[in-house]
RNA sequence: GCCCGGGUGGCGGAAUGGCAGACGCUGAGGACUUAAAAUCCUCCGGGGAUUUUUCCUCAUGUGGGUUCGACUCCCACCCCGGGCACCA
């Protein structure tokens, strides 16, 4: 087809004039705007706010639709419903867009924001707009400043001089979670360098535990996979911590390693610094190796900058020409440096212990560095040090040797016992280590939240009182995109006084990374234009928690893991009850072009706003939702949405030949034991799609087929026409508006226009979802399978709860049943009622 | 390397241990039309037999297994996608 021409299909559907109609009546009637009502139920239905950039495309559509369709069914059920949108608006494209343009971050942002909207408006998305907020105005960020002087208070949020991640082309810091594999999660083609910079951090390793424990309580609710991700990501370790003296370098006190396995610690034959350990420069001091050292060292910390392939990398290390005493044995093992020890993690040393771990292992037969057995399985061929072992998850099964006085104990005894031995002499305790760090949000860029403090000479860092948020940013800053945050370069905003003794003071020239905003962004939904508070606690009350979050998986970590960060913070300043944000998560597949997601950078976009002026918000929505199941990603195309258009028109044309008859008449308002069988059929089929139909919307989320099942449902309405002889009006209109009724929630405006064809004048929005008739929809002729030995052979055409044994009977009579038998008897059989038959012979 | 997903016609996909390929797209043929569009009808996994009609057979990544019966459950392997990754 070239060129697409609406009014081509000969039939009077015209979505432009339709959804236009529909969209200013439902704002009239003020139809999807709640008030938390404790007299009802409610449901709380929520998509990820978008960031506001270029267009709004299908990929962002297809979010919508799905979280659409449900809040639309929760509607029809008698819920009520909560169904917000809002603008994640500030972040850095705006403030590139503006450098580039000569303009302000406001403007560009802003001006997205209004084309988005636009685009969600046209596509008729039940929103309370009333709700709208944008993180970027005062009213929202000054909560941001006012939840970051509680974490102040209650030391969750600090400052440190740190090694940062800094993205050169952001040139800004980066969390440890925007980098992937080395590279800026924004600019996939740059290497993350390491900066060292004072920094903002929220204490996220405070509630490592409580993130990682509450896991299980979103089990069944959110997908295992996030659940997994945030899971490794967290990366609990239970292990002990020991301190190895120094043995040939006075003063240097001792190397405290961490490890899981101290019941290994009799295998250590070297222990293992990383390149950037603080006690190196003391241990190289004066060593026999120390210009060979330095130049290694120097090495290694250039290339361990690229992070990306460390984990392939090859392994090296240097001998610091010192050693340790392994506080258990005593004995005197060699200091190493290795590049694959991470400073980051545990205490940045390790001790090696190559009989059992693959790592060691590999590092001393590079370096020829002996190894010793100290776990032996207890059944099988012993170990010997020529055999690799690293047998770490069969320690269970297995005794120690060679360990002193611990021999013939099993692991799990030993490390009991050996670390309570370790607490005991002091030189070592019991310690779970996390993987999670603490998140860095310090960001050295103009279009963010301001970090509400001062430095005063005289009283050092002063927090900003309540009483003075918002600290605003200032309206003409000088972006230039390079070095140093634009608000340290305007004098009018660092210039201040101090709130303790009034004298002059500078304030803080860092904003707040933008996942701050998106942490709690959905509570104030609940509450939008409070100004006393981020929100009411009674209203989030009522609301909370969130009974379905739809979104992308790419913010499993990110956004997903700061959010349950917040929202347990928040609980314990007394704000909220409930420890946990979201009940349900759903994670929609993307929807893709050429193979790969939607973007602007790649050129491969579909404007969501020219398909909907090219076929209607209804078939845009619709074709995002059958094209593919919701939580797979989707391959876009031009040719098959012309199928979802098609099918509209079916129902339309269907609508508009028989809505002037059955005006008039009440549907329902019949009597089924004189229905004809055209109307048998027709009801069966309808009052089957509608079971089958609330199952797919209810529990299984299969809006593909569900509305796959309304296809059939309208052939076979088609096939049956015309419906006017021998069919009552009544009766065509149960048919005619239950199908109407399924597909409100994904083609609303049709729907709506559809109703009031039917003569209804209240809108279909007060209408509730139609429930089923088992009566209706139950078979009065089955066809039941025949197989013989499990192979299909036949089909019988039987009354429906036909008896096991009368069907066996008719069945072996058949002629399809003793040409595959061939004599032999039946000695068994299975029977499905209503179903299926096999005959088993031999 | 480890952990999740996934692999079904030309394509998107359906089938919650019971008829594999629903529904849609594409394609082919036909009806209507001066013509086109739109609409409507028929056909559309492979092989074979019968060439009206129907029947047989193979087929859901590969190989095994459980079962009366497996796309579905179990084991092993291959491939694709994603996540994590010298985490001690």
């Amino acid at each position: 087809m070239a060129e697409h021409n609406p009014q081509a299909t000969g039939s009077g559907y015209d979505p432009q004039a339709i959804e236009a109609k529909w969209q200013k009546r439902w704002a009239d009637a003020r139809v999807f705007e709640s008030e938390a009502d404790p007299s009802r139920p409610k449901y709380y239905v929520l998509e990820m706010l978008p960031y506001p950039s270029g267009t709004l495309h299908m990929g962002h559509m297809r979010n919508y639709a799905i979280g659409d369709v449900v809040a639309r069914v929760k509607r029809m059920r008698g819920f009520n419903v909560l169904h917000p949108m809002g603008w994640d608006a500030f972040g850095l494209p705006a403030e590139n867009a503006a450098i580039k343009n000569n303009t302000h971050p406001r403007t560009w942002t802003n001006s997205n924001i209004a084309e988005f909207q636009k685009v969600l408006r046209r596509f008729g998305f039940s929103y309370d707009w009333r709700r709208e907020i944008s993180t970027c105005e005062p009213e929202y960020y000054r909560w941001n400043q006012w939840f970051f002087l509680r974490m102040l208070e209650r030391g969750l949020a600090y400052r440190k001089k740190s090694r940062v991640n800094w993205c050169p082309k952001c040139a800004t810091v980066l969390a440890n979670e925007q980098v992937i594999n080395g590279y800026c999660w924004r600019h996939e083609d740059t290497l993350v360098e390491s900066r060292e910079i004072e920094q903002w951090f929220l204490k996220t390793t405070a509630y490592a535990d409580q993130l990682l424990d509450d896991l299980k309580l979103l089990e069944g609710g959110w997908p295992d996979r996030v659940i997994t991700m945030q899971r490794n990501w967290i990366g609990k370790s239970q292990g002990a911590k020991v301190k190895f003296p120094v043995a040939d370098v006075p003063g240097a006190g001792s190397i405290e390693v961490f490890t899981t396995r101290i019941d290994t610690i009799y295998g250590a034959t070297s222990l293992i610094v990383a390149p950037t350990h603080p006690l190196l420069a003391k241990l190289l001091e004066s060593s026999p190796n120390r210009a060979e050292a330095d130049a290694k060292l120097v090495q290694m910390r250039q290339s361990s900058v690229k992070t990306e392939d460390l984990a392939t990398a090859e392994k090296e290390g240097f001998f610091t020409g010192r050693h340790a005493s392994n506080p258990f044995s005593g004995e005197k093992i060699p200091i190493w440096v290795g590049n694959f020890v991470l400073m980051e993690y545990g205490t940045g040393a390790v001790m090696c212990v190559p009989a059992h771990d693959q790592r060691d292992f590999e590092f001393c037969r590079k370096y020829g560095l002996p190894v010793r057995v100290v776990v032996q399985p207890l059944e099988g061929e012993p170990l010997t040090p020529d055999k690799m072992i690293a047998a770490f998850d069969e320690h269970q099964q297995g005794k120690l040797v060679n360990s002193g006085p611990y021999n013939g104990l099993s692991p799990d005894d030993a490390i009991a016992k050996m670390t309570t031995v370790a607490e005991q002499k002091r030189f070592g305790s019991g310690e779970i280590v996390f993987r999670l760090k603490d998140w860095g949000i310090s960001r050295q860029r103009y279009w963010g939240t301001p970090i509400p403090v001062v430095y005063c000479p005289k009283d050092g860092m002063v927090p900003v009182p309540d009483k003075d948020l918002p600290i605003l940013l200032p309206p003409n800053p000088k972006l230039t995109g390079m070095g140093e945050s634009p608000l340290a370069a305007t004098p009018e905003f660092v210039n201040t006084t101090c709130p303790k003794c009034g004298g002059p003071a500078r304030r803080e020239t860092d904003t707040m990374d933008t996942f701050v905003d998106s942490s709690w962004y959905f509570y104030r939904y609940c509450d939008p234009h409070n100004n006393q508070a981020p929100y009411d606690s009674a209203k989030v009350g009522y609301w909370f928690p969130i009974d379905q979050y739809i979104g992308g998986i790419t913010h499993a970590i990110l956004h997903l893991l700061y959010s349950r960060f917040w929202c347990k913070v928040m609980r314990d300043l007394g704000l909220i009850t409930h420890g946990e944000p979201a009940s349900r998560l759903f994670t929609q597949g993307m929807v893709l072009k050429g193979g790969v997601a939607m973007s602007k950078s790649r050129g491969n976009v579909v404007d969501a706003l020219e398909m909907a002026e090219k076929f209607g918000a209804d078939t845009g929505r619709l074709y995002t939702l059958f094209a593919a199941p919701p939580e797979k990603d989707l391959e876009w195309s031009e040719e098959s949405i012309e199928g979802s258009w098609r099918f509209l028109n079916r129902v339309f044309r269907l609508v508009e030949r028989h809505a002037q008859s059955v005006r008039g008449t009440n549907r329902g308002n019949f009597d089924i034991a004189k229905a004809s069988e055209k109307e048998k059929t027709l009801l069966r089929k309808t009052h089957q799609t509608l079971r089958r139909v609330t199952q797919d919307f209810e529990s299984r989320w299969h809006f593909n087929s569900a509305i796959a099942l309304l296809m059939e449902l309208t052939n076979e309405i088609y096939a049956q026409e015309p419906l006017e002889e021998g069919m009552r009006p009544e009766l065509r209109k149960e048919v005619l508006e239950l199908l109407t009724l399924m597909l409100a929630p994904m083609t609303p405006h049709l729907a709506e226009e559809l109703w009031e064809m039917f003569g209804h004048t209240e809108g279909l929005w007060k209408t509730s979802w139609p429930a089923f008739d088992s009566d209706l929809a139950r078979e009065e002729e089955v066809e039941v399978v025949v197989q013989v030995n499990g192979r299909v052979r036949g089909k019988l055409k039987v009354p429906a709860g036909l008896a096991e044994n009368e069907l066996v009977t008719r069945a072996m009579a058949e002629h399809f049943v003793t040409q595959h038998s061939n004599g032999k008897r039946v000695v068994k059989h299975f029977f499905v009622p209503d179903k299926l038959l096999n005959l088993v012979v031999a």
